[in-house]
DNA sequence: TTGGGAGTTTAAGATAATGTTAAATGGGGG
DNA sequence: CCCCCATTTAACATTATCTTAAACTCCCAA
């Protein structure tokens, strides 16, 4: 996942609380939208679908632990990163937080570099768990953790290179994937290799895994297809 | 697309504020437009075609929400990049605009880098998507990300420029385009290819997809109608 | 009715882009 | 230090796609 595509919805009703995060956030790449309230919070999270949610305990009309376990009812936001935003003596107990479902503390007042690491940290788990170990299309499974392609239950290891350039056509099957886009994605934005590196690439997933599954769209670039 | 292409639209009653924005954006080599209010921004924006919108949500006559809520509704400008403009303390709920199809939202005071930098922000986004991965036109699906047109659920692959001279086309259905216009588009401004070619490439587009679907227009060019 | 402009169609040649193979490179483990 | 394997490069082969030329059709105006 794309740092740019990452979107945090921060609720507080203090707007320059608020503005602080904002500006820190968007100044690191992330798209950030801000609610003044639980009911508004809820409501611009249907609309924008946010991958992290920043939670003020204290709001007016519904507070933080009460918009958290609304948000955890909706099936669209059970995998949501969600945190909570405290000071440091405001004695609600952290249980409530993490009952409801919470996924981190974070506690006011907030200092830019701790923030973003720790949102930072928060992704990771999020790409953790949706990007899971194991991704099965049509029949080919692969496993990311043991570097491993199934086919008709025999296992196919494939080496680094290969793998990856596997992992990224098969983990959008049927998407058309750029040749510049395959080359930043598996060799690296900085990298400079030469135009037949891919055809090789492929010409030997080709012959490990079938010369059917990866379609050449000419003059763009390679999908997978099951 | 280059940036020295880029059409802003600035919509905004206070002339201060209108020439700090347009001052910052020019500087950057952006093209910029400027309107007084919600009517002015309308016209201004069916005879500029932009690439950007920034809204003021206050203004006479019609206010941003509404503004956005008419171009939204316009085919045109589906694919335009809407952001409002709003008083930090304004308590306008981010909520209306998003509902409305608002991209973002920017707060003033404007900082001129951070302005800046959103601006670009969202620039990456308007090309990440590049126009929705799905088009349908009268029973007819575009899909960008596939690289597919689907007719009557058969799906058929065209070679780039059919797809591209395609996807043109259907990007306005019923719109006439100019030869020299889908030469621009499909091929560049710098290549030099005859006439005949638009015709061959309309004559396999004609083949593969049907010909009721590309109405020559004489002496102008061609349009593409469901 | 006829000539010309504009578009259509076809097929063939030109031109990219990709495929393939083999050999060079380069890094880690024995 | 050498060997093995993954990776990359280089050279060449093989296409798909593009472009053009040329013959053909159609419509309109003289």
């Amino acid at each position: 996942m794309e740092l740019n595509d990452i979107k945090v919805l921060l609720v507080d009703d203090e707007a320059d609380v608020l503005d602080f995060m904002k500006y820190n956030l968007e100044k690191e790449g992330f798209w950030v939208y801000t609610a003044r309230d639980g009911m508004e919070a809820i409501q611009l999270a249907r609309k924008i679908n946010p991958h992290i949610i920043i939670l003020d305990l204290m709001m007016p009309k519904l507070d933080g632990i009460e918009t958290c376990r609304e948000l955890r009812a909706m099936p669209e936001f059970k995998n949501t990163v969600i945190a909570f935003l405290t000071a440091r003596d405001e004695d609600y107990s952290q249980v409530a937080g993490f009952e409801v479902g919470a996924d981190d503390y974070i506690t006011k007042p907030i200092k830019p570099r701790v923030f973003i690491s720790r949102i930072r940290a928060l992704l990771r788990r999020l790409e953790g768990q949706n990007g899971v170990a194991k991704l099965v299309v049509g029949g080919i499974e692969i496993d990311r953790e043991r570097y491993l392609v199934i086919k008709d239950g025999k296992e196919i290891t494939l080496p680094r290179k290969e793998f990856e350039l596997m992992n990224l056509l098969a983990s959008k099957p049927g998407r058309v994937f750029k040749r510049d886009e395959i080359l930043s994605k598996v060799w690296g934005n900085d990298t400079i290799v030469g135009d037949r590196t891919i055809d090789v690439h492929i010409r030997k997933l080709r012959e490990k895994i079938g010369e059917e599954y990866f379609k050449t769209i000419k003059g763009i670039g390679y999908k997978f297809d099951a």
